[in-house]
DNA sequence: TAATGTAGTTTATCAAATAAACCAAATTTT
DNA sequence: AAAATTTGGTTTATTTGATAAACTACATTA
């Protein structure tokens, strides 16, 4: 039987941060930004989400005078992100 | 660069709706809301909205004096998976 | 004949995604 | 030096989407 899609990773922006956070380590809010095309707004909510939900840590800091918001993803992140993989290959097999 | 995401596709039911589609030719709407767990309401819709954009065939009718429908996914409906598949792919390298 | 079940559709509600507006400070332009 | 623009965001409002609840129509059973 068909499993769950963890409904806060199955999400066009989220999954596309949480991507790019398996991949990289560590990534900056611009940086997020340019790479998932997404509005500041939305990004910014999106990640308040991810990290409410201890996916993801974000770390606010300043660099001189401009703000500076860094994202990194956590063991409960990656183990969800694994999760959710494992259930969307039941939807996916066949192809 | 990630791919959009079908918006139509990137849905749990739909995807579910498509999935089952894909290995099994034709199913109706007992056995599609059987599999999904999904309300006869919210599978109605969701059915409407892939029929719509052509992704899959609706056909009812009547068994007996029971309506019955059935449901077959298109060639458009196939190319759009393979498509959305392939685009969720790039969310998933190194995974 | 009243209740219950089957197979759905329609409408209303709730949640989620997105966009628009805003803030504060820095930088650039005129 | 004042005004406009850019940077790096957050907050709020709007739009869209998902889901649930209510309903229809007919059949079956008690």
């Amino acid at each position: 039987m068909l499993k769950e899609l963890n409904p806060l990773l199955h999400s066009q922006l989220r999954l596309a941060v949480m991507s790019i956070l398996l991949s990289v380590d560590e990534a900056d809010f611009v940086y997020l930004k340019e790479q998932t095309n997404a509005t500041a707004g939305n990004l910014s909510v999106q990640l308040d989400k991810l990290s409410e939900a201890g996916y993801i840590e974000v770390e606010k800091s300043f660099v001189g005078k401009k703000p500076r918001t860094v994202c990194r993803m956590t063991s409960t992140g990656r183990e969800a992100m694994a999760e959710y993989v494992e259930a969307l290959r039941g939807y996916l097999t066949g192809i």
